[in-house]
Formats: structure tokens, sequence, C-alpha cells
DNA sequence: GTAATACCTGTAGCGACTAGAGGTTCAAGC
DNA sequence: GCTTGAACCTCTAGTCGCTACAGGTATTAC
């Protein structure tokens, strides 16, 4: 297959910025943002300077936020276009990267998991009295409340 | 619990930045940051325009730091902090908080889930060949081949 | 011809820090 | 008292992945 945004075909039918975000799920500043950091070709333009795209950039911009959807960075986005842009190439790095993303996700969620089940604990012991003895503001005072012992990292586990 | 910075009883020891950070578990700059954004009130200064610290603030930036790693919200602590320093209040309110942030982690860890099953299913279902015929490639051209039907989220995920 | 819409560039903002520059103060050893 | 090195100070800019605006131009429909 074939995500580049190469020359049209003969009498390809060309759109405009709004309808190539329409169809491919984003809007038309995040498709010049991805011209900026150049995950998208410059596109050509039509006589009064706006974009024209053509299916192969919807082709392409597709991937790319199919695959930032899927939690890929951009970087590794970046790093996705070329190899899917050298089909002959064997696909071990594909992947490769694939699978980190694979082991960071896990991760996340370890620690994810770990912070639901120390909030819905907190929460359930929480008896309803007065802030003063409230044993969420107990817990978060001090983390030898927790049963983890190590951090729990909820903050990371977002980013 | 009182978790306020407050004045220093008879003889208080104070510490510096750098002190307060390792025992809080975080930086100096993080500290400078939080009493920058109100987290933290103005800490007292030496001669030398340096901030002292009793052990109060090293009790209220642990309790951030603590509700921070559970994932709340820097704006999510202030309100918690302002909860705390008020321990006759009724505890109802810190509990909506914490149950409204459970909520938000199981979101997350549910998206979180769909996207690490798409990513297994489709690291396994790659047969290794070249990147033309990858199935991951494949798999994130076209959202079709996904079980999922709606986006997957993955992105903001990790918010 | 006009009005509504779509498009253009450039810049600034989000959240939660982190890193660096360029300077001052402190604490310890001699 | 002097020197050295660590710790501290302020201020600014960078991170990531967009998003939102301001102020202007082009296209399209009627």
């Amino acid at each position: 297959m074939n995500i580049q945004t190469s020359e049209p075909a003969t009498e390809e039918r060309y759109i405009g910025i709004g309808e190539l975000a329409r169809e491919s799920g984003c809007k038309p500043e995040t498709v010049r943002y991805y011209e900026r950091i150049g995950l998208l070709p410059s596109a050509p333009r039509n006589e009064g300077n706006q974009r024209r795209y053509t299916t192969a950039a919807v082709r392409r911009l597709t991937f790319i936020r199919h695959a930032r959807d899927f939690g890929f960075s951009v970087e590794a986005v970046r790093e996705l276009l070329q190899m899917a842009d050298q089909p002959t190439m064997p696909c071990d790095e594909v992947d490769t990267l694939a699978k980190r993303h694979l082991a960071e996700v896990e991760a996340r969620l370890a620690r994810l998991t770990a912070v639901r089940d120390e909030l819905q604990r907190m929460i359930n012991q929480c008896a309803g009295g007065n802030v003063g003895h409230c044993h969420i503001i107990d817990v978060l005072s001090d983390h030898r409340l927790c049963k983890q012992t190590g951090p729990h990292g909820g903050a990371e586990a977002l980013r």
C-alpha cells in the first residue's frame, strides 16, 4: 500500500484543507501543524495560495491520525511513515516499534490500575465525617497508609 | 491533621529548599514552581534572601506530591488543600472530588485497555515479511481492520 | 455585487513541570 | 580571613501535541 502524497494520477480530484481534515477526522489547524513539523509534505497551492490535496494525502493523514489514536508519539509516527514509505523493506523495525509501544502501554496500565485500586480503597474507607477525620485526606497526607510501597506514578501514567 | 505552613513553634528547625525537596521527593525547581502558582505559601527568607522551611512545609509538599502521584490535577490538589485546611468542614466535597477522579482514571483505563488489546492483536497477526505486506502497517492504515469501531483514544488516555 | 464561508500566516496558550543562563550566598577547610 | 564548591536566587525558554486567536485574503453561492 502507498500512503505517500505523490503526484496525482491524470484527472485526480483536488480537495481543500477543510475537506481533508473532515475526511481524516481532524482539524485544518492540525493539518497545517503536521505540515509544519514535516509529517505531511508541503501541499501544492492553487492560484490563491490555498493548499490542494489528493486522496494520497487523505490516506497519509488517516494513517497519522490512526497511529496517534493508538497513542504512538509523533516521533514514532514519523518513523512508521518512513518505514511505510519503503514497502520492500523487511518489517522487523515496524514490529520492534509496535512492541516497544505495547510495553509502554502495559506499563502505564499497570500504574493506572494500581492508582485505581488505591483510590477505591481510600474512598471505600472514608466514613464520611468531617475533613479532620477524613480517610481520603489522611491517605493523601501519608503514603504509609497506602498498600503500594513505591510511588504510584499516576501523573506519569497520564503522559 | 494540619498541613498548613504556619508560624514555627519555638525553636523549630529551618531547612533550605534542597532539603525540603529531597524530603518530599521532588526538585527545588518544582518547589519554586508550586510557590509561584500558589500551592505553597511564599516561604520566609533568611538574610541572604534564601527560602527557609519548617516541617509544616514538608507536610504540605508531601501531601501535594502524593496527590499528584495519584494523578489529581494541580487544580484538584489546590481544592483538596483548601478542604484539608478546614478540618471542621464535612468531607462530602473531598469524597466527590475523589470519586470524580476515580471515574476519570477508570475511563482512561478502559481506553488504554482497548488500545492494548488492539495493539496485541495487530502485533500477533504480523507474519513478518516486508513492510508492503505488514499487518501492523495495514491496521494503522485502515481503521476498519480494528475490532473497535469508535476511535481508540490512546492519545487522550495518556493526558 | 454582496455576503458567508473557507482559507492564509503568525503568534500565543494549554498543563505541569524542567532546564539553563548568569549571578549571589552559604558552609567547610585551610 | 580566604578560597572553593555547592546551594541558592531570578528570569526566561523549552517540552508535547495540538488549539485558538487576530487580522487579513480567496472562494463560493445567491
